[in-house]
DNA sequence: CTCAGTGCAAAAGGTTTGCATCTTG
DNA sequence: CAAGATGCAAACCTTTTGCACTGAG
């Protein structure tokens, strides 16, 4: 086992290495990895799509890294920016097939916001989205109460609950401050 | 005072007069009432409105008697299609822009589905919208839970909440049962 | 009498669809 | 090699906008 010191920035890990470890890699003080190329997600995903009967394109795969890795909630035509870097020939109709696929089997699922486009969230446990009406960012909030929503419907109501989503509009800190 | 019995049928009062008060209209044995007629909605819209600066046109207080009297959940284009039966030239635009009038002046909020156009929503205690996948139908549901959410927002972040959502996702019993 | 509101038509998105071509399993 | 996925363009729909005209306050 090697000791060394390490922090993740913009989506790479860097990692500082010791006198113990520099001699491994000659030249060499940092290694730079990009977490996304090891995330665990492509794997994970690629399960998941197959165990529903589809395919797992290289497009698909595209999609789901940039996808499921964002916790900014992306916009469709976003995710489509992004992935045309790497797969430029791919088309908005696919990323939108896609998405549609990733919400089928549960690797994700829409906001739907007044003036606009849907956006996507790839954290499914339940949580409460805080929308804000000034800048659009979306940030997310865990909190113990939403679990006791679905066990409310279940107990006082015939409805069978199979998703649910909590939207709390308003400002975040930063627009009620410049305002 | 006089006391008489009634009852409401298809949003009419109906007053079976007593020996009493019969003699106050001759020939009547029963007052048949509109409520929509003198529903308070309409003047309390009214003065809504006008407290914000926007004008009560007659097509308007169309627009709130439908939009507002509805616990269908409506979509801009089900209201345009009832408004014009009492306005046959009123345009969507207008319905339009009066539902954003509406949410302005905190009459009703806006809910925003996938696939598909806004619903509207009327009642504006905070509760849950039980929406179903299949038939599309919204039933509203009070419930204590939904009052905390606020509260925890505001007491575990610098966030200003100055509105809400909550959407369960399933099978409405119908629809479950028929599937 | 004035400014906001209306109605029309056109524009502007975002999303979906049809179909020939290409790929995965 | 067959079923399913891609990419392109066109179609769709909801929502918004521009503008001349009308009506509420």
């Amino acid at each position: 086992m090697i000791n060394c010191s390490c922090f993740i920035y913009k989506k790479h890990l860097i990692i500082t290495l010791e006198k113990s470890t520099k001699g491994l890699f000659k030249n060499c003080y940092y290694l730079i990895i990009h977490m996304s190329a090891y995330s665990k997600s492509d794997t994970s995903a690629i399960e998941a799509l197959r165990k529903k009967g589809y395919k797992a394109t290289p497009q698909r795969i595209a999609i789901c890294r940039i996808a499921l890795n964002s916790r900014a909630h992306p916009s469709a035509h976003k995710v489509y920016e992004e992935v045309k870097k790497i797969h430029p020939t791919v088309s908005l109709a696919t990323v939108y097939k896609t998405l549609e696929v990733l919400r089928d089997v549960k690797l994700m699922q829409e906001i739907n916001l007044p003036k606009g486009q849907a956006r996507f969230d790839s954290y499914m446990t339940p949580h409460i989205n805080l929308v804000c009406l000034k800048c659009g960012n979306i940030t997310d909030l865990d909190d113990i109460v939403i679990g006791e929503i679905t066990r409310k419907v279940l107990s006082s109501t015939k409805f069978q609950p199979t998703g649910q989503r909590v939207d709390v509009y308003g400002l975040c800190q930063k627009c009620s401050n410049s305002k």
